[in-house]
DNA sequence: CGCGTTTGACCCGCGC
DNA sequence: GCGCGGGTCAAACGCG
């Protein structure tokens, strides 16, 4: 629906923001269908984020931007900026659109379009059963241990585990604790090559508004690290900021080039903040607040403490902007976090040939 | 008491 | 038809 220029808006905006993120958003898909789990409207605090002025020839990485001549030469039609009333729905669909328009491109990604097509075919007969399944909307992604707490604002509730054939690991089984009626499900099994990171699939849609920020158990971790942090996100953005807080190639000297102004510069100044606030732990506050398996403390109601909770910071009236804004950033962080590990690519490859190791590194990982 | 997890039993699609 | 394996149910239990 009437999506193109919404479409080209973000990813003219994540290529000149962030680009080498765009290009691991789109090798980290692994089976993407459009999937949409917010309506709060995101209004006038992010439309500024969606459509700043782009202009390539100052591009600060020359060498990805000839990485992306191909797709820059297309010239997107005409754009216009979203509406403040634009949704985070819509975002999060306009992303997974740009997600699956890119994933289209053969010569961004050859061996991912080869992938695709192998894969259509070889499963073209198994989707013939198991109909019922298929019809539901179905994402899967690769999480980081720390973003399976901090990026998942829905409740869920647990409502089974089983041991999985071939793997040492379990899978744990949730469903959205929020409304009976619905259908939200996900599923979240432990990384057998890499025991960091997770298996996140989400299936069904859910049938009624997210739950509100500071009630009962809703992820406590979560709701500390933005008691935390609110702060400083708000006055650095949020939105593409947290999408180039990835990006190791964003160089302080490449910063203070850049106008002060601009999400990119930003981006570096939240990432310096955000490193200084890990140095002696290692670990973000989120990440603390679990102590076992974090595939058992899925729901964030492992412990943390609560004496934000009930507290009024004045700030508030914010906190529904932040949380529309993570459940957008929540689809990019789970596509950047499975570069350089997706067992997707296949085969003995632990990367893509179109190596980007040297330009993307997961933070909270080693290198 | 309400809401969560745990866990064995059960259901069912699929391959043989 | 049978067995396997993934997904779900539901009783029991834990916790605040």
């Amino acid at each position: 629906m009437e999506d193109e220029w919404d479409l080209h808006a973000v990813v003219r905006n994540l290529s000149a923001a962030a680009g080498i993120d765009t290009v691991a958003i789109n090798t980290a898909v692994v089976d993407s269908s459009v999937s949409v789990r917010n309506d709060a409207p995101l209004g006038d605090f992010v439309a500024p984020f969606l459509m700043p002025e782009i202009n390539l020839d100052n591009n600060p990485f020359d060498e990805l931007g000839n990485l992306y001549k191909p797709f820059y030469s297309q010239k997107p039609p005409p754009s216009m900026a979203p509406t403040p009333s634009a949704t985070a729905a819509e975002v999060g669909g306009i992303l997974n659109r740009s997600v699956l328009q890119l994933q289209q491109q053969p010569l961004l990604f050859p061996r991912l379009h080869h992938q695709q097509q192998q894969q259509t075919r070889r499963t073209a007969h198994q989707h013939r059963y198991s109909k019922r399944k298929n019809e539901m909307k179905r994402t899967t992604c690769q999480v980081s241990a720390e973003k399976v707490l901090s990026t998942d604002y829905w409740a869920w509730r647990k409502y089974g585990q089983k041991p999985i054939k071939g793997s040492p690991y379990p899978r744990n089984y949730y469903r959205c604790s929020s409304s009976k009626g619905c259908m939200a499900k996900k599923q979240v099994e432990r990384n057998q090559t890499d025991p960091n990171f997770f298996m996140v699939t989400y299936t069904g849609d859910h049938c009624h508004p997210r739950p509100i920020v500071r009630n009962s158990h809703a992820g406590s971790a979560r709701a500390r690290f933005y008691a935390d942090n609110k702060r400083d996100i708000l006055k650095k953005g949020s939105l593409w900021l947290k999408i180039a807080t990835s990006s190791p190639q964003i160089s302080p000297s490449a910063a203070t080039s850049l106008s002060p102004t601009s999400p990119l510069a930003a981006a570096v100044e939240y990432e310096s903040i955000k490193t200084n606030a890990d140095d002696g732990g290692g670990s973000s506050a989120a990440a603390k607040n679990f102590e076992n398996d974090p595939a058992d403390s899925v729901n964030g109601v492992s412990g943390g403490a609560e004496e934000n909770e009930a507290g009024n910071d004045g700030l508030g009236f914010l906190d529904d902007i932040l949380i529309s804004i993570t459940t957008v950033e929540e689809e990019l962080f789970l596509g950047i976090d499975g570069i350089g590990s997706n067992p997707d690519f296949g085969g003995s490859e632990a990367v893509p040939p179109w190596d980007l190791s040297g330009y993307y590194a997961t933070p909270g990982r080693a290198a």
